[in-house]
DNA sequence: GAGCACTGC
């Protein structure tokens, strides 16, 4: 390796040595590394009920191509067809199926506690509709939706059905569901949608939240919606109003959790019964470091080194909580493998986090071939995300990344992210990581007086996100954020910020009530700023600039990706699509080369052309379907998307401004801006255009904290166009 | 003059 690498390495600091050691001395300050881990400890073992067992999988792994083609054509082929059946009838699960059909029928609200690989998720629901006695739909809800969509691909080949027919999926750019469809697998954040239209959600017989333990907003929002449906519907809940009402149609709901957190879902559900279901994880042994360790890349190189020496083969799985940390250990491991003598095995490194490009997470899938074992740097995506066959060792650095939202009374708050230590539940979910096909080990960078102390399980969402959709969400289906039956309240402040936000836009009244213009803010799967700024378009005639600006906003992946190594030659690259009036107009320009590139040219002629110029296709990609979802939803809503401004730029900004009046902020004489409604001063973040422009006065995306309060994506404004606004003028003088 | 865990409509 080449001195550069060098720079890069982490310090070997507990070795007390500062020159890089020969291979030699490496394994054998491996073999004694200061790391002594205690003596291995069984995996507690739940003290379960057992009910069944099963030899199936809760999550098929990532499809290889479409779940099309992974299932249907083994629908078709009546040999594969039979032995799905056969297997499905082996199952040791069908034994308790007729007592989980039996408590199902006699409580409105069921808790299902499903170890992993229990197979509950495929089975339940097959049960339910063999058994008869449910006539409308069963909703299976899913948080991801690889999940929803694999999940129902492969239960449609289990009833011998093609995809959309019998069993379909739902989830947003793709829906597979007919008039005969019984089995709906679809993400919490479709279901969520679809109360805004169906508040009691009266299409569903049964509704079984899954993975409930992930606790993510929008589950959360399901199940609080589920609390006040039941209610309703069933007529026996705490709304005394609901009682003595018909019970015409009564809900079934079903939560299943992987986490001893299913005491809590009993209690909010007013002690629902609950149900064990054992699964097939094979035993994993702990290890735990005797001292705690200041720097976990450095533990991590150690750990590696000592299981490829002295352990029988098996992939490796590190958990890391960020990019940075795992290109560090990457150039560490990779100089190190490269110097081990003949006879260690090789070491084939990969890594895997979700804004890696798609060819090289595939890498992660290849077999391992003999005589070499494979090194897996991951990020919490191999947490519950992904699933990577081979691996019987798991290394847990005890961190990850956490984004938190700080409410502020005043302006809009900012997001943080930030290392923390990980949950108890995390941890186990690491160490079964390494379980999946036989006997594991996970050996913890932390003491285990380190693991006793971590919190149970991860502070649910809601209490860390910015509530403002979920508010307006609420609102659209007549329930206020402060009446709903969340197992865990919002605080006030958190609540008050997102109340403020919406009176901001108009999108409610000053008694609270949601307007018209709230109404339709709703409708647009976007952030309500965001879907104001697209309303505004029509008054502008730019809705078609507008649309495209807001979709590329709304991607989850940034169209100017970050590359240190090559920062000055991307920064070259994208000149060319640079605006004067700042980040919105450069990302309009890139989205409008990229039409035409995709007009003129096939699929590897964009690919290049966004590498050429250092502009992220997965942002491009995503943001065509978000582009094409708006224009659908326009086109229900009677509004012209094709209406153009062409290159005049005020339009587009006071669009903007329209949904972004939180983010306006106006230049002081020492460079820095000040909040026109909140009382921080921000820096425009170093990766905008605009920065060291000095504009009187700026609209920005978001904040982001980190060694400063910075603005990214800014655009430079007129004051003049602020002006315009009264209730922020009005904040200005107060 | 900088640093981005993971989802979702």
């Amino acid at each position: 390796m080449p001195t550069v690498a060098v720079a890069k390495t982490v310090q070997l600091s507990s070795l007390g040595i500062s020159h890089i050691p020969s291979p030699e001395t490496l394994l054998q300050e491996c073999r004694d590394p200061g790391i002594s881990l205690s003596p291995p400890r069984q995996a507690k073992r739940r003290p379960a009920i057992v009910m069944m067992e099963s030899e199936d999988d809760d999550h098929p792994n990532q499809p290889i191509g479409t779940p099309d083609e992974a299932f249907s054509t083994a629908s078709r082929n009546r040999k594969a067809f039979r032995h799905l059946q056969e297997q499905r009838k082996q199952l040791p699960i069908a034994r308790g199926r007729e007592s989980l059909i039996r408590s199902i029928a006699s409580n409105d609200v069921t808790i299902i506690l499903g170890e992993t690989g229990s197979g509950k998720t495929t089975q339940l629901p097959q049960y339910l509709l063999e058994g008869g006695s449910y006539h409308g739909q069963i909703a299976v809800t899913q948080p991801r939706r690889v999940a929803a969509t694999s999940l129902a691909a492969r239960v449609s080949a289990e009833q011998g059905q093609a995809l959309g027919t019998l069993v379909g999926y739902s989830v947003r750019f793709d829906e597979r569901v007919g008039l005969g469809t019984r089995i709906k697998y679809l993400t919490d954040g479709m279901l969520v949608r679809e109360m805004m239209n169906d508040p009691l959600l009266t299409c569903y017989d049964v509704v079984i939240v899954d993975e409930a333990h992930e606790r993510t907003l929008r589950t959360d929002i399901v199940l609080a919606s589920l609390k006040r449906i039941l209610a309703l519907r069933n007529g026996n809940g705490v709304d005394s109003s609901a009682k003595g009402k018909a019970k015409a149609n009564p809900l079934k709901v079903v939560i299943m959790s992987a986490t001893l957190d299913a005491e809590k879902f009993s209690k909010f559900f007013e002690s629902a019964p609950v149900l064990y279901v054992k699964g097939r994880q094979h035993p994993v042994s702990i290890y735990y470091t005797s001292s705690s360790q200041s720097d976990y890349l450095d533990a991590a190189l150690r750990t590696f080194f000592q299981i490829h020496v002295d352990r029988p083969p098996g992939d490796v799985l590190i958990f890391l909580p960020g990019q940075d940390d795992i290109e560090n250990l990457e150039s560490s491991l990779r100089m190190y493998a490269n110097q081990l003598p003949q006879n260690v095995p090789d070491v084939i490194i990969c890594s895997l986090y979700a804004s890696l490009p798609n060819g090289q997470q595939a890498k992660v899938f290849l077999p391992t071939p003999p005589d070499s074992r494979k090194c897996i740097l991951a990020t919490n995506i191999a947490e519950t995300s992904i699933t990577i066959p081979g691996v019987r060792y798991v290394i847990d650095s005890g961190k990850q990344k956490e984004k938190r939202h700080l409410a502020r009374i005043a302006g809009s708050g900012f997001d943080t992210l930030l290392t923390t230590d990980i949950t108890k539940s995390s941890a186990t979910q690491r160490a079964g990581r390494a379980g999946r096909e036989g006997h594991g080990y996970c050996f913890r960078l932390y003491t285990e007086e380190a693991f006793n102390s971590m919190i149970a399980s991860v502070e649910p969402e809601v209490l860390r996100s910015s509530l403002t959709s979920v508010y307006l969400q609420l609102k659209v289906i007549g329930q206020d954020l402060d009446t709903m039956p969340f197992m865990d309240r919002p605080d006030q402040e958190s609540v008050g910020s997102a109340l403020r936000t919406l009176w901001l836009l108009d999108a409610i009244d000053d008694s609270r009530h949601l307007t018209d213009f709230g109404r339709s803010l709703a409708v647009f799967p976007l952030e309500p700023q965001y879907a104001a700024t697209l309303l505004a378009s029509v008054k502008h005639n730019c809705t078609a600039e507008v649309m495209s600006v807001v979709a590329l906003l709304s991607s989850s992946s940034p169209l100017f990706p970050d590359t240190s190594s090559q920062r000055d030659k991307a920064n070259e690259a994208r000149t060319k699509f640079r605006h004067p009036s700042g980040d919105h107009w450069t990302m309009l320009n890139v989205f409008r080369a990229y039409d035409e590139v995709c007009a003129s040219e096939g699929k590897s002629g964009r690919k290049d052309w966004c590498k050429h110029n250092f502009v992220n296709q997965r942002a491009l990609r995503e943001a065509w379907s978000i582009r094409a979802q708006l224009r659908g939803i326009c086109e229900r809503m009677d509004i012209d998307w094709s209406l153009s401004c062409g290159n005049e730029e005020s339009p587009l900004l006071r669009s903007l401004l329209r949904g972004l009046l939180q983010h306006v902020a106006l230049l002081q004489p020492d460079g820095t801006y000040k909040q026109v409604m909140g009382p921080s001063v921000v820096k425009i973040h170093p990766s905008s255009f605009l920065t060291d422009k000095r504009s009187p006065a700026i609209i920005y995306n978001e904040l982001v904290y980190t060694t400063n309060i910075y603005a990214r994506g800014v655009s430079a404004v007129y004051k003049s166009f602020i002006a315009e606004f009264p209730k922020l003028t009005g904040m200005r003088l107060s």
